[in-house]
DNA sequence: TATTCATATTAGAATAGTTCTAAATTGTCT
DNA sequence: AGACAATTTAGAACTATTCTAATATGAATA
């Protein structure tokens, strides 16, 4: 059953269900668990589990999926690298940068007083904070 | 006096007085404006102005002030670039994923309501809100 | 079920931004 | 001026990601 749910999931976010999808959908979601994922991570995975996808095809893959959203992107990171998250829900992050370690800020870490505004003729898309430590 | 000033900036921060660093710093602060730069952007500058500087310096450079203080970077844009900013005292950004234009925040803007604890054993270093519109 | 075709996959090349290497140069301290 | 550690430099190397273009594959249709 656990491929028929995978298969919904991808077709009611508009997605075609090839096997590279469904096995990252899989890997991702099929535990519920919140994950913090880079597209290395995912194809490492997939090979150890003898399910290897291209490296190319999962970097596509986590795109379509950020797209459709299935996704969000942590930014504010190490510049050039790009870590995906599968808890979609607007939240924010501690990030040690000795070890790299990446972890959620519990919600009532941080809380605003005042939302900022968009400067005219925009709109806002995503904020999230990143809090370095060490 | 110009140079004179340089100088003194730059020995006060613990830099030694180098062309390259003379010529970055002259660019960066003799007005006294805030700025918004990358590596690319000071090279191409001095390049213009007949005061050319290896790429790699200018990275070293920068790199040299922002650890001696006199410059922030800016985390949260595009993976993969580096973006100074000569205001270094703690504030925000709005990023216009469309343009690419980066602008900073007025203070009253966002104001936190409470603000967040490192994690155990951790202590925080940086923290910087970018708020992505379109 | 066979056909069709837009969409997706793939290996490998290409790209972009940054850092590294190692040799030559240059500040600064005596 | 002399000495030496710090800095500069060109170009190579590196890393993460995207692109290319040929091949394969879902899924809609007949």
């Amino acid at each position: 059953m656990k491929s028929f749910d995978t298969h919904t999931l991808l077709t009611a976010h508009g997605l075609r269900c090839t096997r590279p999808r469904v096995k990252v959908a899989e890997l991702l979601f099929a535990d519920g668990q919140d994950r913090h994922i880079t597209a290395e991570w995912v194809a490492d995975e997939l090979g150890k589990m003898g399910e290897a996808v291209a490296l190319a095809t999962v970097y596509n893959t986590l795109n379509s999926f950020m797209e459709a959203g299935l996704l969000a992107q942590i930014n504010g990171l190490e510049a050039g690298r790009y870590v995906f998250d599968t808890n979609t829900e607007p939240h924010h992050h501690f990030y040690n940068e000795t070890t790299g370690c990446l972890t959620d800020m519990p919600p009532s870490a941080l809380r605003f007083y005042k939302m900022p505004e968009a400067p005219a003729g925009t709109e806002i898309v995503d904020w999230q904070v990143v809090v370095r430590v060490r």
